[in-house]
RNA sequence: GGAGGGAUGGCCGAGUGGCUUAAGGCGGCGGUCUUGAAAACCGCUGAAGCGCGAGCUUCCGUAGGUUCAAAUCCUACUCCCUCCGCCA
């Protein structure tokens, strides 16, 4: 959500930048709302100043054994003028939050215009793509092969754009979030937590989710509760409505979640395989941090994440994602893509993003500046680290060999009972 | 699921209709004292909206209601605690 104030005094730049995004604004209409709604709210409070010099009256008089009951007959009107003006009210402020919670982040300046996922320029790029000498498969057929991936019974089971991982394909999913979230937590400094993987309304809104994207979402039939997409939402939420001391910042949280996204939107994209599942694993990265630090902290999430592509042997690429591209509650968002042998292309496994203070004001997450400072609205950041059933999709195409069999690296060894290679079954 | 008890500022906690513009404490900040610190003492210290400003208004779990006036009374809901039941 963006500052009232800064949205009313700045609506020109305000729907300037979103033109940048491709989402095209009209803020004529709410100048109005915020006119009438200021207005109005002049007129009641002086009505309410009013009432209350004349209730302490009434006490006073009533203290004294005097009779106040003309008093409390000319306040009778009062109180109804305050009614009757208050009246509208709650519309107009509906539909101010509405229009500000359907707005999206502004980006940062860093960011690049752009129309597509072309348009994303590449900051950086690790490892070589592998050479092979033998025709190169993709993941399907060498996790089918193998009997570690099984798509015919995930979709008896669920449904379409679910999967049964068996045997060594089950246990390196396991293995690889164990590596993943020992890593941040022992070399990267963050703290795990294990939150629940259902959340509330408040939670969604609060991270920007909903009340815009509730289509992508499960939800629950007859509760408040809808899975969670990410752990963005239940970790980032961890410290909604709540004012942190300084000296705790930047918190650092990760978190292992599955992942549920029913994306109306995404049929017919990826539908072969584990890109693009209803239900996946992630390890995610949080971070709660000071906004003047919040553009450093993005690098250095960025960089925590890749660490594990390092770790694997994976090779990647780091892009900047342009206007067109970014998410609805980003203002800056770096993509790392994982190679794909099968695909002859890099593909995204993590997503960083710096939220600035967007989700911040919506679930009022706040930090307290200096021992007797004002509070603040803290800057929030979260990003992939990483997703989990791309990186098993990554290592099985990356490291496959001309027998069928496919290599474990190195790092994920000991997290598998020390076995070297998955072999035909 | 049943019965009871609760929800008040960063934290704890008093407060059953009008001198509550929320007592008191803790924590924090500033000061006195001290070589320095601690202790002691003194002072300051909730969040948000509106207004150029003096200032005004709102907020005591949430949403309604009663009243001239609500933290306080009524209704519904949410969450927490204790006990019982069920259960991994």
């Amino acid at each position: 959500m963006l500052d009232l104030k800064f949205v009313r005094e700045n609506m020109d730049l305000v729907e300037g930048a979103l033109r940048r995004r491709r989402t095209a604004v009209d803020l004529s209409g709410f100048e109005e709302l915020d006119r009438a709604r200021r207005e109005t709210l002049a007129s009641v409070e002086k009505l309410r100043a009013e009432r209350n010099a004349a209730s302490e009256e009434i006490g006073r008089l009533r203290r004294e054994n005097k009779d106040a009951s003309a008093l409390m007959e000319r306040m009778k009107e009062v109180s109804a003028a305050i009614r009757e003006g208050e009246e509208g009210l709650p519309g107009i402020e509906r539909r101010m939050e509405e229009v500000l919670l359907s707005l999206p982040n502004l980006p940062d300046p860093s960011v690049p215009d752009g129309q597509g996922e072309e348009d994303n320029p590449t900051v950086r790029t690790w490892g070589d793509p592998p050479a092979f000498s033998f025709p190169v498969r993709d993941h399907v057929d060498i996790g089918t092969e193998l009997d570690i991936l099984d798509f015919d019974r995930g979709a008896k089971i669920a449904g379409a754009r679910f999967c049964l991982l068996k045997g060594a394909g089950a246990l390196m999913e396991r293995a690889l979030i164990n590596l993943m979230l020992d890593v941040h937590t022992r070399e990267h400094g963050y703290t795990e937590v294990l939150p629940p993987f259902l959340a509330n309304t408040a939670s969604f809104i609060g991270t920007g989710q909903l009340p815009k994207f509730e289509e992508d979402l499960f939800r629950v039939a007859g509760t408040d509760y809808y899975l969670v997409p990410t752990a963005e939402v239940p970790v980032t939420n961890v410290v909604r409505d709540e004012i942190l001391p300084a000296d705790t910042l930047p918190r650092k949280m990760t978190a292992y979640t599955p992942c549920f996204r029913a994306e109306a939107g995404s049929h017919g994209k990826d539908v072969r395989g584990m890109i693009r599942q209803h239900q996946f694993n992630k390890v995610e990265l949080v971070k709660i941090c000071r906004p003047e630090e919040s553009m450093a902290e993005l690098e250095s999430l960025t960089a925590d994440a890749e660490k594990i592509l390092i770790r694997l042997s994976l090779p990647y690429r780091v892009v900047t994602l342009c206007t067109a591209e970014l998410g609805f509650s980003a203002a800056k968002t770096y993509d790392i893509e994982v190679w794909l042998p099968s695909q002859g292309r890099y593909r995204e496994i993590s997503s960083c993003s710096n939220f600035t203070d967007f989700q911040a004001r919506r679930a009022k997450i706040r930090f307290r500046d200096g021992a007797k400072g004002k509070v603040r609205l803290a800057h929030t950041l979260n990003g992939s680290g990483l997703a989990v059933g791309r990186t098993v999709v990554a290592i099985l195409e990356n490291f496959q060999q001309e027998d069928g069999s496919v290599l474990i690296p190195e790092a994920l060894r000991p997290y598998m009972g020390g076995m070297e290679r998955i072999g035909p079954a």
